[in-house]
DNA sequence: TTATTATATTGCAATATTACGATATAATAA
DNA sequence: TTATTATATCGTAATATTGCAATATAATAA
């Protein structure tokens, strides 16, 4: 079908899993780490990082902000996109938590 | 097209890629907290407490197997399928790594 | 006003994902 | 041997994702 079920699945689950879809795709790995590492970002640098066209890296760029990873500023004709830091360490706690977790299981 | 590009970014990013996206379905985030949850993890289990029927649970599996953020072991008629730790830890350094690089970015 | 520049949206083709019925396989039980 | 039980694979329909050319929009510059 293509389609999840998600409405079986908490709503923690779901958000989760948007989370990760979101940056499921290499181009969006190397958008984030691109941010991570600039101090500035306007989008058209981005566009000359990928080795996408601009209208595909638009629409990268979209995904990551609708899953707040990232956020966007007009800055005059450009905008500035940046990494949505309360995002990303509710992504770091997850995992710690996970990891705490993970004591004396099977296996 | 629906072809990533992947050729054209590193393996650190395909490899990160391929990782989030075996955990971006809220089926396979509900198959690693319930193996986080349980002692026991036989799969007729999951088929159980999944909304799902049993090929898909299956395939999600699968789809976590092989990104390698869980193991199968062969227990008589069943197989008991445990998390990685050393999959998730990975995961979690990456996450903690790139917080700890998140400092003074703009926005 | 008319460029120009930067980014977004539309439309579409190629491919991938999701889900499941049907069936296969593989191990033990009778 | 023939069930039975547990899990995997196949085939396929419905839907989603990816990528980009063409085009739209929106802001400044001339």
């Amino acid at each position: 079908m293509g389609v999840s079920k998600s409405e079986f699945f908490t709503e923690q689950q779901n958000q989760l899993a948007t989370l990760f879809k979101a940056m499921s795709h290499p181009a969006r790995i190397a958008i984030i780490q691109y941010l991570l590492q600039v101090d500035s970002c306007i989008c058209g640098d981005i566009v000359n990082e990928l080795p996408l066209a601009q209208p595909t890296v638009s629409q990268h760029l979209k995904e990551l902000k609708n899953a707040n990873i990232i956020k966007g500023t007009i800055e005059g004709t450009a905008i500035c996109y940046c990494l949505n830091p309360d995002t990303l360490k509710m992504i770091e706690d997850y995992f710690n938590r996970l990891i705490n977790q993970l004591q004396n299981k099977c296996c």
